[in-house]
DNA sequence: TAGATTGTTAATCGATTAACAATC
DNA sequence: TAGATTGTTAATCGATTAACAATC
């Protein structure tokens, strides 16, 4: 069910680093320096890349530039990676220009919305009306889409995308989707997180799960 | 290390679940229905209430009402969770009308930018002078903070909040902080998310960690 | 060579689940 | 009563780590 979560989040989080590293002009990396940078144990750094078939030098560590090739082709990063937005509201919109995506060789490249006071086709991302959206994404071949809609259109859009044969789906939405053979989906739910974030800070480290019953 | 992580993130999971069923009329939910709610087993869902003493009937399962009171005051719902967001560029001000917030009983109260074109201390909700960010925080007693600012400024305005001794961030900014003593850090990296998601649709299912090697 | 680091195996750990006695 | 569901214990499972032989 958890369905390999985590490893496919190190690799990324290992490239990126990497290409840090290798910024400031390193050559070679030690699976003891991955590990501090990702708070985890050096083993697992090796276990990872042994999984992928990442290999190193038994003395001089692992060459980054190898690693990035290997991690590059692994994550798709060869090419260009296209989403589309469906839902082009605030959050819509302030992710159509989110400078994070470019540099990591993401792409949006169009919007949807179904409100014809934000459809401009001629926009430099252009912004369809989302009746467009099936015919587009067969037509680009789209795989990925961010969905910002409100709250009251998530399920009813979320039928439309899969009805697009879209692939995989991010959820801004704050009514989390399940995912479905064929269609696999991320929820980040804003909400939950920030409470999540209250319930840590009242209880960091103490007490929360009251041991055993005993004093009210 | 892993913190509890995601016992927290299911209570929360439940309450808002139980409002569903609490707004369709029902009043008793079985640990069968939380578990194919939340996609988890039934035995989960009672271990989960049994470590925080929220208890049921041992033939009519649980009392949606008591379960819902007792919850709300676990994750602190019985007050308004007031935040502030510093950064206000596109992704922040997106923030700081987003629906999803109120409904959850969390307060945006006021903004922090230091780009003095988007100060505006008079608006509903304020934006203030990311100078003035200490003050405040202290003036208010505000534990938590939503941080929305560009990549290069993250690693600096993190010290600014752990000065003014916020005591957990929500981060946005596409650069992972670690948590410190003291303060509790969620990093949501929405370009990683959008990376990972390429990765699971590549493999889903098959193939991704090649068993052993054969066969190039 | 002596020293350091990988790659891998076996041990550990924690979270989830199966199973069932208690009981409504 | 017979049937259903909780609450909890013991078993399972998977992920992480410790440890170490191989070797550069």
């Amino acid at each position: 069910m958890a369905m390999k979560h985590d490893i496919a989040q190190r690799l990324s989080q290992y490239r990126s680093v990497l290409y840090k590293l290798k910024a400031l002009g390193f050559v070679r990396v030690f699976s003891d320096n991955l590990g501090d940078a990702l708070e985890i144990s050096p083993a697992l750094v090796r276990k990872d890349f042994s999984t992928f078939s990442l290999t190193g030098n038994k003395r001089g560590g692992y060459l980054i530039m190898d690693l990035l090739d290997k991690l590059n082709r692994l994550l798709g990063k060869d090419k260009v990676q296209r989403i589309i937005i469906v839902g082009c509201g605030k959050i819509g919109q302030a992710l159509m220009t989110y400078s994070g995506f470019t540099r990591e060789g993401l792409q949006v490249v169009a919007g949807f919305d179904s409100n014809a006071s934000v459809i401009s086709p001629q926009a430099s991302i252009p912004i369809y009306d989302v009746k467009e959206l099936k015919a587009y994404v067969k037509r680009e071949g789209i795989r990925i889409a961010i969905m910002a809609v409100p709250d009251n259109a998530a399920s009813h859009t979320f039928d439309l995308l899969r009805a697009a044969e879209i692939k995989g789906v991010l959820n801004f939405a704050p009514v989390p989707l399940k995912g479905v053979e064929g269609c696999v989906v991320r929820n980040i739910n804003i909400g939950l997180e920030l409470e999540n974030l209250f319930y840590l800070v009242r209880f960091s480290g103490k007490l929360p799960p009251q041991p055993a019953g005993r004093a009210a």
